[in-house]
DNA sequence: ATCCTGTGGG
DNA sequence: CCCACCGGAT
């Protein structure tokens, strides 16, 4: 048995995967937010940290009246830190969402000129921006801008590589390939598949796995394999 | 490989 | 108590 599949059994088995998970799950609608802006601040705030504590950061700037560009602009760094705490790793986010929007600023002048026009291009520049790697990166084009760019996160490597479909050490640029050079570019596609990756490895694929229930189950090599 | 950091769950 | 969390920079 052949133990490589070829294109066209990638393209099969990424997309019964992706049926199973939506009809397991149903349609996620991402990214939770109000304002494309706001998708841009979450993407930043939730770098290796828990989506409830971000959710915190975001009440805060609400309350405050700080979820645009300009009022983040004008905001003191230090008071900034404060207001995001709760999402941890606050002093470097502060400083990341600073540089961010003084970039978008000089840059472009707004989130719509942004998005015009190309968005490869667009993906080099905003990777080239301070505390923007790309993770963060293709959140904001996929679920800010709507550009069908998949996003690749740490569930994403945990679940296809105990699914046998990758590495666990494989570069980012590497796992994102396998989406993109298999799958249709469609957003609302890369938008539900990502957020249901998130959310199977919420339920289910874990550190420790829970693997009763799971709807991968006879997918899965990681039991197989007998390494829990 | 280490630092950045609060918060919730087991 | 300990760990994991929708990473990124050095």
């Amino acid at each position: 048995m052949k133990d490589t599949l070829d294109k066209e059994q990638t393209r099969a088995a990424l997309l019964e995967l992706f049926e199973t998970l939506l009809s397991r799950y149903g349609a996620l609608n991402w990214w939770p937010a109000d304002t494309p802006f706001e998708v841009c601040v979450g993407a930043i705030l939730t770098q290796n940290t828990n989506w409830l504590n971000v959710e915190k950061a975001i009440v805060n700037l609400k309350r405050e009246g700080l979820l645009s560009a300009e009022a983040l602009r004008e905001i003191d760094e230090g008071r900034l830190a404060e207001l995001i705490r709760p999402s941890g790793f606050f002093n470097v986010k502060s400083a990341r969402l600073k540089g961010f929007v003084g970039w978008l600023f000089e840059r472009y002048g707004s989130l719509d000129a942004m998005f015009q026009g190309d968005w490869i291009g667009l993906r080099e520049e905003l990777s080239a921006v301070r505390g923007i790697g790309p993770e963060t990166c293709d959140s904001i084009l996929l679920y800010a801008g709507g550009k069908p760019s998949f996003v690749v996160d740490a569930y994403t490597r945990r679940l296809f590589s105990r699914l046998g479909l990758m590495r666990e050490e494989d570069d980012y640029h590497r796992v994102r390939a396998l989406f993109m050079d298999h799958l249709p570019a469609e957003v609302p596609l890369f938008n539900e598949y990502h957020a249901l990756i998130v959310e199977q490895c919420k339920r289910h694929c874990r550190k420790k796995p829970l693997c009763d229930g799971c709807p991968l189950t006879r997918f899965c090599t990681f039991l197989a394999a007998g390494r829990p």
